[in-house]
Order: C-alpha cells, then structure tokens, then sequence
DNA sequence: AAGCTATCCAACCGCCTGGCT
DNA sequence: GAGCCAGGCGGTTGGATAGCT
C-alpha cells in the first residue's frame, strides 16, 4: 500500500513565501500555537501544505532564530560536531541555539566543505585527504580521532579562531564528552552520541553563549528579519515556548504602528 | 552593457520513525 | 502485530544574485 502524499498537491501553492503568507502564518502559530501542521494551512487560511508551512516556520520565521552568518566559533563546533556525528543536521543544530538544520546544512555544504578541502581534509571522514584512503582502512579509533583534533587545531591556527570558545573547557560535563570523543571508539562514540541526542544544553552555557551580546566580538552580523523590523516585538516572545497557546490574543498581532502583520 | 558562470540559500521531495487505533 | 498518519530529517533542486570575462 502506498503511502498518502502529505497533501493534496492540486490547488496549493509552491515556491517562494510572500509577506502576506508569512504575516498568516506568523499570526496564527502565535495565536494558537504549533498544533496539527496538517490543519495550520486550512485554519490559517493558506494555499500551501502542512509540511510546507513547517519548514518556513522552523527555518525562517520562528522569532528564536538567528540570522546571519555563522561566527567562527560556531562554525568550528559545526566542525567538531559533524565529526562526531556525521550528517544529523538536526543534533548538530540542537547545539547552536537560533540555528537551524537547513541553515547549518547549507553552511557546511557551501563554506565548511570547501574550506576543508582546500586544507586537505576530507570533509566527510574528517581525515587529510592524502592519507584519507589508508586512514578509512586503520580502525584504529584513537588514531583517528588524534589526527581529528589535530585538524581542529589545524583549523583554528589557519583561521586564527575562538576554537577554545566553541569547545567547552571548563564544564566537567563538556569535557568528558570531549575526552570521550577523543577516544572516539565504538562505545564512547555511542554514548557521546547518545549524550548529544538526549541533552539539552541549557541556554546559558558560556561556550554556548552565541547571542547577541556576544555577537560583536564573536563577529555575527545580524541579518534582518524577515519581516524586515516590521515587527520587532516578536522578539519579545522569543520564549513563548513554542507549544504553548492563546499567550497572545490577536489585539497583539499588530505592530507598533498599527499596521497588520 | 551583455552574456556566462559560480555561489548561495529557501524550498521541495522522499524516506523514516514513532504514536495511535 | 498491522496499518495509518503526522512530524521530522537529510538530500537535492532551482531561482536569485554576484562576480567575471
């Protein structure tokens, strides 16, 4: 039996979001929260599919994200993240607050990638590409995950970066996941990877503090907002929490200057 | 100025997984 | 346990733009 595609795809609406849509579905999440994607179109009066509406609140509107550039130092736990657990774009994200996969994704695939080959690194194994053969044949672990770091500092000499700011140093925590990276065999790697998948890191980590009010020294350059400032007041519910509903009413889902948004 | 090429990134597609019945 | 459904994930595509000749 096949599988049902995600929506009817005559009469809904592909391609680039205009403002009006984006303003619908902006108003609508905030109104009533993230419930069954599947009815946010219908409810929110929009011509597109569910998981359409998904992805360009994940990956664009949703009011936590972080627009610009990735810095230096994210860009470098980008690097030891995907070291340690490949493709999963998803976990790698979880780590970077106000990041998401398809930003990160795109980030590796355009900049990281490249910047690693020019430096001689496979950027899929994370080994010196001359030796990249021989390497995938040692299953030598810790002679593996030695010549990783020796990339990282590779890396970071050649970038003059904040490497020791992408990395924890001083969390007893961080740098066991990090010692258990460094001998990066079968079981430490699965708990390393388990650790990833099931913390949360909480938000106010030092290492991770990425926010703006490091921005200026770590380099970001906020982009503008989709909305172009329009409404800036959607910063304000930078923790509404995403799930939780009816925080606001729809008096709220106007800006300051008494336009709709 | 025009044409071509390279680059970037938003959006789409198909598959997988987990929850529910 | 099987089937269905919704959400999530990773890979890929294609339009817009920048840079080069």
């Amino acid at each position: 039996m096949g599988r049902q595609p995600c929506c009817d795809k005559q009469g809904v609406k592909r391609g680039p979001w205009t403002a009006e849509e984006d303003e619908k579905l902006i108003s609508f999440i905030l109104t009533h929260g993230r419930c069954c994607w599947r009815a946010v179109p219908k409810l929110a009066g929009l011509l597109r599919c569910g998981k359409s509406c998904r992805l360009r609140w994940t990956n664009y509107l949703r009011p936590d994200l972080k627009r610009g550039l990735l810095s230096t130092a994210e860009e470098q736990l980008v690097i030891d993240l995907h070291a340690k657990l490949g493709n999963r774009w998803s976990k790698i994200a979880a780590k970077l607050p106000g990041r998401t996969d398809n930003e990160i994704k795109n980030h590796w695939n355009t900049h990281i990638k490249k910047k690693l080959i020019k430096m001689g690194i496979d950027p899929a194994t994370h080994q010196p590409l001359a030796n990249s053969k021989a390497a995938t044949s040692q299953s030598t672990d810790t002679a593996e995950s030695a010549k990783s770091s020796e990339t990282r500092e590779e890396l970071s000499m050649k970038e003059g970066s904040h490497t020791d700011m992408a990395l924890p140093t001083d969390s007893s925590e961080q740098s066991s996941w990090l010692e258990s990276g460094n001998n990066a065999g079968g079981q430490d790697q699965e708990q390393l990877v388990n650790w990833l998948s099931e913390t949360d890191l909480p938000m106010d980590e030092p290492w991770l503090n990425f926010t703006s009010s490091n921005d200026d020294v770590l380099g970001i350059v906020e982009g503008p907002l989709p909305w172009d400032g329009a409404a800036d007041w959607l910063l304000d519910y930078q923790d509404f929490g995403m799930c939780s509903s009816n925080l606001i009413d729809n008096s709220t889902l106007h800006s300051s200057d008494g336009s709709n948004f």
